[in-house]
DNA sequence: AAGCTACTTGCACATACGTGCACGGCGGTG
DNA sequence: CACCGCCGTGCACGTATGTGCAAGTAGCTT
């Protein structure tokens, strides 16, 4: 109930202490025992110190993958696609769920780098981003903000419980304002929207959108045995499903659905969709996606052929899946 | 799978695993113990497997300096020369020995996101770089490439040796190509240079000198009682030396002479010596420069002044000295 | 085929690191 | 002033990681 941003005299010299240990530690590669002599502590408090460095994101460790160790297969993908491949290794015996969390874990470390002061990074909020949010970095970044691509409520709840704290806990992890988007995931009406979309309020959310930096989102996918979050819990009914189907949907980005060669046009179901314009994520100049489960196989076809990905953290199964054809 | 005998490991394996292992260690924070069970190996082999990830630049650390935690003289001798400060935490009872080795050390791992594939790094070496040098992590690039900004040999030896030493340990560790610079660090007469500078083999070196991407380098100080490099090895002479104090000379980069106030111009050493003109070095992008020493300080307030530089290593009792005027 | 060299591997031990716990300082509260 | 709760500390212990060593293997040489 607190508010616990006070400010202890203690608290900044903390950080001067954490880098200072983080410092000594990774740059200078001294032990603990050698810290602790310098700082005149003890080498339990250096611990703690670089913990806290860590925790706090003053350290950033990156795996780098040197270009040629990808296999050719996978380098003929990315050279396809315009994409750089993320390949998460997870064991073939891991389940869905501890594979999803594996994969997002790592995505929230990948992201890291790409996210910095001056920035907008764009959420299509999901069951997959939601795992990703629980697996922050912490960064400390300025005048950056993020921005909530797709509406959340639906027929049931207005959504914003569950929506607004995946986001939050992006903002609180770069220090970034967060943008909330309040109108439902989808319309009932194709005109309401239009009219939304004319409000100021709600055009000052979608001016901010047009302008990310970064966007990052899952893939939905309708034809699943387990379905992404919007399939199941209410936000579209029978009637819907049917319409998905006609169109030849197989996937969709923040509640926008595109068909397996890539394109959306035509998809009567965008018209009531809360989510970007697809054309318009495309001139996203960095654009995140994260994948677990061959499940979503078809799906990542079809945004890969949409040119949606710029970037594509996937585990290592499913990107096995996705050479099999 | 087969089963039990061991398989000779290729070196490609071997960085496979590798990579496999840091990923799992540093981005799923998983135990040493666990990636053995994945990669059914032994724990020990995974700790070495991760030692070698790092010692061949597979993982890459970053210590992160909120620009809020510099001091506010700090930051405004930021604005004031558009330099980042890159500050090294040393005990103050470390020796001007120990001082150099942590300096060099932070440099070596500070320099490593600053070089990357297809780029040029100009280095002017001297005793700071050398032991720059010894610290280097090692990093893979391609089409990158190494040149000397200054030559080596002088009136005893010529210096090639020792030079293409330090000009090797870069090329090593970044797989770039090294481009030596076979002149005099000084020439006994300027037409002697003059007729050189035209000669094509000398031209292409200067060249890709003009095209370089980042600059590294110490500074030189003909004033100090622990005088760098050029000032002890019989590159100079009582006559240089008178000269040079004619001048009013404080510094040197390269080779290269600069006043107190910044200017180079008009001072007759330079037209013997070797290295680029400084004008020339102030455009490049990139131009870090390791100091460790209260000796450099001067040559430090000149180089400042003449804007060589964009990114400054400098140890944390001699970045107090700046302060003090 | 045997012998040699230059590796790598896993074990056992050595070292380094993380953390529960009890102590003590400090600020707020009655 | 006494009390209380909060927080940071160092100690001691448990866990995690690093490394010398002996054994084993592949690739060569003789």
């Amino acid at each position: 109930m607190k508010a616990l941003i006070a400010e202890h005299p203690t608290s900044s010299e903390r950080v001067r202490d954490a880098l200072r240990a983080a410092h000594l530690y990774y740059m200078q590669d001294l032990t603990m025992e050698a810290i602790a002599a310098e700082l005149h502590t003890s080498r339990s408090s250096v611990s703690r110190l670089i913990s806290y460095a860590r925790e706090a994101g003053l350290v950033e460790i990156q795996v780098k993958t040197p270009a040629e160790r990808i296999s050719n297969a996978l380098q003929r993908v990315q050279e396809k696609y315009h994409v750089t491949l993320h390949v998460v290794p997870v064991p073939d015996s891991a389940n869905e769920v501890d594979r999803l969390e594996r994969v997002a874990m790592s995505a929230a470390r990948i992201l890291n780098p790409f996210f910095d002061s001056n920035m907008t990074m764009g959420i299509a909020w999901g069951s997959t981003i939601s795992a990703v949010g629980r697996h922050l970095q912490p960064k400390v970044t300025h005048n950056s903000q993020i921005v909530q691509l797709n509406g959340a409520a639906n027929t049931r709840t207005t959504g914003i419980v569950y929506a607004s704290e995946i986001m939050s806990r992006f903002g609180n992890a770069y220090g970034a304002y967060v943008q909330q988007f309040p109108v439902p995931a989808f319309f009932d009406d194709p005109a309401t929207k239009q009219v939304l979309w004319r409000e100021r309020s709600i055009r000052r959310v979608l001016d901010i959108q047009k302008r990310m930096d970064v966007a990052l989102f899952g893939l939905g996918t309708p034809l699943s045995d387990v379905p992404g979050h919007v399939y199941t819990s209410g936000y579209l009914d029978e009637q819907d499903f049917a319409s998905l189907s006609a169109s030849n949907v197989v996937g969709d980005v923040a509640t926008v659905f595109y068909r397996a060669d890539g394109s959306s046009a035509d998809v009567p179901m965008n018209l009531r969709s809360s989510g970007p314009p697809l054309d318009q994520l495309a001139r996203v100049s960095r654009r995140v996606c994260v994948v677990s489960g061959r499940s979503r196989l078809p799906a990542l076809r079809g945004a890969l052929a949409a040119h949606l990905i710029t970037d594509l953290i996937i585990d290592e199964a499913t990107v096995h899946g996705l050479l099999e054809d």
